[in-house]
RNA sequence: GGCCCGUUGGUCAAGAGGCUAAGACAUCGCCCUCUCACGGCGAAAACAUGGGUUCGAUUCCCGUACGGGUCACCA
């Protein structure tokens, strides 16, 4: 077989080479060290909590290297396509801590080694399935995808389990024998009745013998060769994932490809595929998926419908973005934690991230620790900074609320300063969605009463305290006088001013302050937990607190 | 089924031949001159399993079990 004239044959419209390409695309000049990654996923619409993971880990390892990011949208499969989808997962990423410097942006294509889309680079792709056709490398197979069917492994997750697997295999074979036996002559044949052909690899591999190879994140492998014929472009001439990731990241001059472990069982024919092209492979992380417990207790990777595969979830139940990329980054170095703990004022930017810390085995996602994240968080920041993310997600998700927020800006913001600040804040919510029920009782509209006094007091007595108290309230006083106020109403109505002298004797009392405290945080906030009374009665205002108190005495 | 990867408390994990096997979340208890939240103290809780190698294995090797991934003209 004539190598060079099939080449022509099937590339007839390509006059450049290999070489022109590497021209184009001369190597970066950066710094030693400097690490070049990427993401590139395909634009289907959805921005996957999985997809954060190479994500984050791409853009730190770039930019704390003083490497580039970059953005390559996979877009080679026309049936999944979703118009847009790249510029929203730009701007969602962005929310997430991670921004690229190269490739898609909102803004069109940025850098020196585009087109970043690889729809709009199929002359480039055809350079190289040239040269790989003129070095006998590769060929043309015309058999239909309909005719494949017959005997292709499987491809439906149901048939998985009944497929006779030696049987799919020795099929495979024997059509991957008969389609590299194609002569020339026939070539021409099919071409001229304008047949489509999909180009495959000559694979030159033996799938006994094993290739030593080192990944960053897993180490030391061991992986089969590769004797698949697997496809490098599709009969519409678009390029197949493989094909494409050798291409673009050696053209792009990607260092370090970070990908999902799912493409592990793939790598031999990377290895194959950069060896035949001359390329220099580049560095591997593969990662370990996020996982899941399904129905019967196992771990599943997390995917599309579970809750919380889609990164949009998180916003809509109302994790500020801050929390979860806290959680990711924890996942991914578990010393991060205890990094962020000691030094709470930087950035989480300045965190030395580390490839050796990363785990081999995927994790459970664990909605707990993700809330524990977050609640610290929200502890962290400003009333003001609270105020704001509250603020977008009530205009999302609960116009009314974010309205009520906006008609007091100085009101809503001395709530939520309520034991902010200093070495203990309060943490009442991990979810900007809980802010609502937090603050709400603050509020006349959203005010009601939730909470019953316990059965043992007499409903006579609770009259008594209230009134009392509302009587003798005097909104100026501070903490401690306002308290012992407290503590005269109590003795003046048989409830004992101390808690540890009331549980001595406790036959002696009706009860004891925190209980006369308990009649009153009812009547002014309507619950029985609340924070700090004294505070809250000054928020509220003197006016607006005994009318609570005197409506609760007529429902009693 | 073949191939590849993995397995330290419920979860995330440190440990890399000799440790009373860290820490965090969750759980439970106690304390914090009014509840809650915060905080403090404490409890319970783990090296999947069988064989080697070794004076000694959670740690190294082999097998087994279990779990995961993958086997497309999808990425």
């Amino acid at each position: 077989m004539d190598h060079l004239l099939l080449a022509d044959l099937l590339f007839p419209d390509v006059h450049e080479t290999p070489e022109d390409m590497e021209k184009r695309y001369p190597p970066r000049a950066l710094p030693e060290g400097a690490k070049v990654t990427r993401f590139a996923p395909s634009p289907t619409g959805f921005v996957h909590f999985g997809g954060l993971f190479p994500a984050t880990v791409g853009e730190r390892l770039a930019h704390q290297s003083g490497g580039v990011f970059f953005l390559r949208v996979e877009d080679t499969d026309a049936k999944r396509e979703v118009p847009g989808a790249a510029q929203a997962l730009v701007r969602t990423l962005a929310r997430y801590g991670v921004r690229f410097d190269e490739g898609v942006t909102a803004d069109g294509e940025i850098g020196a080694y585009g087109p970043y889309t690889q729809s709009k680079r199929a002359q480039i792709y055809h350079v190289y399935a040239k040269s790989l056709v003129q070095k006998g490398l590769a060929y043309p197979c015309f058999t239909t995808e309909e005719e494949m069917e017959e005997h292709k492994s499987v491809n439906k997750k149901e048939e998985l389990k009944n497929t006779n697997w030696q049987e799919a295999e020795e099929k495979r074979r024997e059509a991957q024998e008969k389609d590299r036996a194609i002569s020339l002559e026939e070539v021409k044949e099919r071409l001229d009745k304008g047949d489509k052909f999909v180009l495959r690899i000559l694979a030159g591999g033996d799938k006994e013998k094993k290739i030593r190879f080192t990944d960053l994140i897993k180490e030391q492998l061991e992986i089969p060769e590769n004797d698949e014929d697997f496809v490098l472009l599709k009969s519409d001439g678009i390029p197949t994932y493989h094909f494409a990731h050798a291409v673009d990241d050696h053209l792009m001059g990607t260092t370090h490809v970070i990908r999902g472990e799912e493409w592990l069982p793939s790598l031999p024919k990377h290895i194959q595929l950069f060896s035949y092209l001359g390329f220099r492979l580049p560095k591997y992380l593969h990662i370990a998926q996020i996982m899941r417990l399904d129905e019967q207790g196992n771990k599943k990777k997390l995917s599309k419908r579970d809750m919380g595969a889609n990164l949009d979830d998180y916003s809509r139940m109302g994790y500020p973005a801050e929390s979860v990329r806290e959680y990711v980054l924890t996942l991914l170095n578990s010393n991060f934690e205890e990094w962020h703990t000691a030094n709470p004022d930087k950035p989480a930017e300045d965190f030395p991230f580390s490839i050796r810390k990363m785990s081999v085995s995927g994790c459970l996602f664990d909605f707990d620790k993700l809330n524990d994240v977050s609640k610290n968080v929200l502890s962290k920041m400003t009333a003001e900074h609270v105020y704001d993310l509250a603020l977008d997600w009530a205009r999302e998700n609960d116009p009314p609320f974010a309205e009520l927020l906006c008609k007091d800006k100085p009101y809503a913001l001395s709530i939520l300063s309520i034991g902010r600040g200093g070495k203990k804040p309060r943490k009442d919510y991990a979810l900007l969605s809980e802010v609502k029920r937090y603050m709400a009782f603050f509020y006349d509209a959203l005010f009601e009463t939730e909470d019953r006094p316990d059965e043992k007091f007499a409903r006579s007595d609770i009259a008594a305290c209230l009134s009392d108290f509302a009587s003798s309230y005097d909104d100026k006083a501070d903490n401690q006088a306002w308290f012992d106020g407290v503590k005269a109403v109590a003795a003046r109505h048989g409830f004992c001013p101390d808690v540890k002298q009331y549980k001595a004797s406790p036959d002696d009392y009706k009860g004891h302050v925190g209980d006369v405290s308990s009649f009153i945080r009812l009547a002014v906030t309507g619950r029985l937990n609340s924070p700090d009374l004294y505070t809250v009665l000054q928020i509220l205002g003197k006016e607006k607190a005994l009318a609570r108190i005197e409506n609760y005495i007529k429902s009693l």
